[in-house]
DNA sequence: GCCCAGGACTATG
DNA sequence: CATAGTCATGGG
């Protein structure tokens, strides 16, 4: 979904149904933003800041992070590091489904072929971009090319049945801001097939931003708090939220922070 | 070969 | 409401 490279990150976007790709840069605590191809929108704009979450004052987190004991050392290995969002509904909750039950490496593989194959591509400089499939895209996907790309065949209900609802304007990002509260969202969002409470929490986490919507249980979560002995057993459901409680406020980037310190270092 | 993986659904007590 | 069985397949 996007290309990293020594000192730029890539990637394509629709704005207003036409793709974009574009290039930022860092220089002197600025990200400089280019346009490669496409048309230049406010657009473009608007979701980098909410990618990176870079309007948030992250100060009060690294307070409460420096003062753990067991956590102090992030804030000086992790320094800066932003909890990066998912804007896109659609995109969040069909990575969710793909990403279910099996091994990350693997959901990456599947997620790169059905994005090879269904979504927006730019060619640039004789590289390939692409932007996440559209619903419409995904609700025509020819079943059998999907079990080609190794989906089981539940999966490939889920995300085609979850496409099908994107396109008919039954569920979207507008629908979620308008219901009264987190529960509310919840409900709304496990109402659909092949989203479960996990599905949801992540979902509103990455694209809603919702700071104590976080995928409790969540196997990547259990393991960095086992990792770091702040749990002994993953059935510690107290121990958790007492861990979490600590961190009021803050709950979706010490997930985000967790995970990090899953990932193998550089 | 075995266990686990950034779960969800359905059936059963 | 809580638990068990099922799906499904790669990665370590």
């Amino acid at each position: 979904m996007h290309t990293v490279g020594e000192d730029y990150v890539r990637k394509v976007i629709l704005a207003d149904n036409q793709p974009v790709l574009f290039e930022i840069r860092e220089n002197n605590n600025n990200l400089i933003i280019k346009i490669l191809q496409g048309k230049d929108s406010p657009v473009v704009e608007n979701f980098i800041h909410d990618w990176f979450d870079i309007d948030r004052d992250i100060t009060p987190f690294y307070q409460l992070l420096s003062a753990h004991e067991k956590l102090a050392y992030m804030s000086r290995d992790f320094e800066g590091l932003r909890l990066i969002g998912i804007p896109d509904l659609f995109e969040a909750i069909c990575w969710c489904i793909i990403g279910q039950q099996i091994n990350l490496t693997f959901a990456y593989k599947t997620k790169r072929r059905l994005v090879e194959r269904y979504g927006t591509k730019i060619i640039y400089e004789g590289q390939h971009y692409y932007a996440f499939p559209s619903p419409e895209a995904l609700a025509a996907a020819n079943p059998e090319e999907l079990k080609a790309m190794q989906f089981s065949a539940q999966k490939i209900a889920y995300l085609t049945g979850i496409a099908n609802v994107f396109k008919e304007g039954k569920m979207s990002k507008e629908i979620l801001l308008n219901l009264p509260d987190v529960a509310a969202q919840q409900k709304a969002l496990t109402a659909i097939k092949g989203i479960g409470i996990w599905t949801a929490n992540y979902t509103l986490m990455k694209t809603l931003r919702i700071p104590t919507s976080i995928p409790y249980g969540d196997a990547g979560l259990l393991n960095g708090l086992m990792a770091h002995r702040i749990i002994r057993d993953k059935k510690d459901i107290e121990g958790i939220h007492a861990f979490f409680r600590y961190f009021a406020g803050w709950e979706s980037y010490l997930v985000f922070y967790l995970w990090r310190s899953l990932a193998p270092r550089i």
